[in-house]
DNA sequence: TTTAATCATCTAATTAATTAAAAGATTTCT
DNA sequence: AGAAATCTTTTAATTAATTAGATGATTAAA
């Protein structure tokens, strides 16, 4: 046996879709650009149309055949997948326990008081709205 | 070129370094009886000592002889991976947002009122921490 | 209408990660 | 001492992930 395969999308995967939630449609050659100039990753364009095609293929985006290249957009939302990697690294790293894992957060990132000032916010709305 | 290799522990890796942060030093046979038992992760005795080492090897944990057979320790702190691990997760997926991520947080994963209540506490301690 | 440019698909190579059998060494029991 | 039990080391097989060259198809330019 071997590797299971996250159900996750990988660095590369994940750098590929944040590129395109902030931008999409792209034909492969502007993802490649984007790859290059936001994530300092240069990549063959055929490494860039390998891994867009295996996202494809697991769901992690759409294409559309516009003349003869393709056009890529992501197929879930930002907020999914995100809550979906926290989500499993909450469980896998800190057992489920939210209040563990922020105070790790907050041990060890530095966070000045804007940061702090706008968590509270945050868990005070929250708050509120669970009483009602 | 081929993947690079994590700096941070993968997931069994850490399965075993939560055994580890829990109880040791321990032998081989142990660790493996706790993964079955916590962790359900039936493996024979070879994997779990060819994992070991290559964990050996990254300096996640040390060892001891001990009569014939090793005795394994962790050599690095739980705080100081689970922080790297997260780190690693709030520049990656949150652009190092901390406030996003929490934001992420409290909306993807249902918090109770308690747990709440404890980041509160958490986030107001570190406010007046920083105050001074 | 050849030629050049542009895309996609196919093929493949490398490394990490996971898993475990086989072989070898050492200790313990009879 | 010989056999059994117990460990480690060696070898190896599989899959995911990453990267990219080669090949083939289609479109645009000369």
């Amino acid at each position: 046996m071997a590797r299971p395969g996250s159900e996750h999308p990988t660095e590369l995967e994940l750098e590929i879709l944040k590129i395109l939630w902030d931008e999409a449609p792209l034909p492969v050659r502007d993802v490649r650009a984007r790859l290059e100039a936001q994530a300092a990753r240069p990549l063959a364009h055929s490494s860039v149309i390998t891994t867009l095609n295996i996202m494809f293929n697991k769901g992690f985006v759409k294409r559309k055949k516009d003349g003869k290249s393709f056009l890529f957009s992501p197929k879930l939302q930002k907020k999914a997948v995100t809550g979906g990697i926290l989500g499993d690294l909450l469980s896998r790293v800190f057992d489920g326990s939210s209040s563990a894992l922020v105070m790790n957060l907050i041990e060890t990132a530095d966070l000045d008081s804007e940061e702090l000032a706008a968590l509270r916010k945050l868990i005070a709305r929250k708050a509120k709205e669970q009483q009602q």
